[in-house]
DNA sequence: ATGCCGGGTCCTACCCGA
């Protein structure tokens, strides 16, 4: 089983990179952010002609998240549980695919609309790691995969590519992060590679990417059966480099 | 030094991203 999860920033931009990515790559299940559309603007059909089939959860413009599968799978949740019913953004997608249980997230980043953005961020959490209880206790197999918007660790970003007081590394960030751990999910990318820099993200600015000033916000977390699979999990750095490529790159998991 | 890119939209100045 392979599974990947890649910010796209713009599937309307990104949809060529998406096609050769799949080719290329083959994964059983690529899980999309920001797609920045609609789900009727998704384009599926052609992905379709890869073998993949899509569900997508859009709103015009901002966040939105899709799941493309070449393996049957059904649709568990369009929303989190637990948000606020009239909350319209779209950020999450929960499927079921081979008995495993795929949550794709796109975490609110929570540094814009001042205090109100960093509270809506940490319920977000909260809503999420309750989520994941209630999953966990039932026992299926999970992995909650995506765009989380939090750097766990200071390894898990360059110096000077962030200000201690950014949302994606404020200590109530990081401990709902630890929060889900301890309800015993394993960060596939830190399983594989306990130390040491690795990137999901360098921002367009600044020469971002050429000074490697990168963040590791884009993760994959697996319930215990599901660690006990894992076999490779790694960024797919060389995506970056490609014309008019996405802030964000892949990350892939393997589970035997 | 948060707005340096780059996406979006009420089409064009402004919001959002991380």
């Amino acid at each position: 089983m392979k599974l990947a999860t890649w910010n796209v920033n713009s599937i309307r931009q990104r949809e060529a990179h998406v096609q050769r990515w799949l080719k290329a790559n083959q994964p059983d299940l690529l899980i999309l952010q920001e797609i920045k559309c609609e789900a009727a603007a998704f384009p599926s059909l052609p992905l379709h002609g890869l073998g993949y089939t899509s569900e997508a959860v859009g709103q015009k413009a901002y966040n939105g998240v899709a799941v493309l599968s070449r393996i049957p799978f059904s649709v568990t949740q369009r929303a989190l549980p637990g948000l606020p019913a009239d909350d319209v953004q779209a950020r999450y997608l929960e499927v079921v695919a081979d008995g495993i249980t795929v949550a794709a997230i796109y975490l609110p980043n929570g540094n814009s609309r001042g205090d109100d953005g960093f509270a809506y961020k940490l319920a977000w959490m909260d809503a999420l790691a309750d989520r994941a209880a209630e999953l966990l206790e039932m026992d299926t197999p999970l992995v909650i995969a995506g765009d989380f918007n939090v750097a766990p660790t200071d390894d898990d970003y360059a110096p000077g590519a962030l200000s201690a007081t950014d949302a994606l590394v404020r200590p109530e960030s990081r401990a709902r992060f630890r929060r889900l751990i301890w309800q015993g999910l394993t960060d596939a990318v830190r399983a594989v590679h306990p130390h040491g820099a690795i990137y999901t993200f360098w921002d367009y600015q600044a020469g971002a990417w050429q000074r490697d000033l990168g963040l590791r916000i884009d993760h994959a977390l697996l319930s215990p059966t599901l660690a006990e699979r894992l076999v490779a999990a790694d960024p797919d750095k060389e995506e970056r480099a490609k014309p008019q490529p996405s802030d964000h790159v892949p990350v892939v998991i393997e589970l035997h």
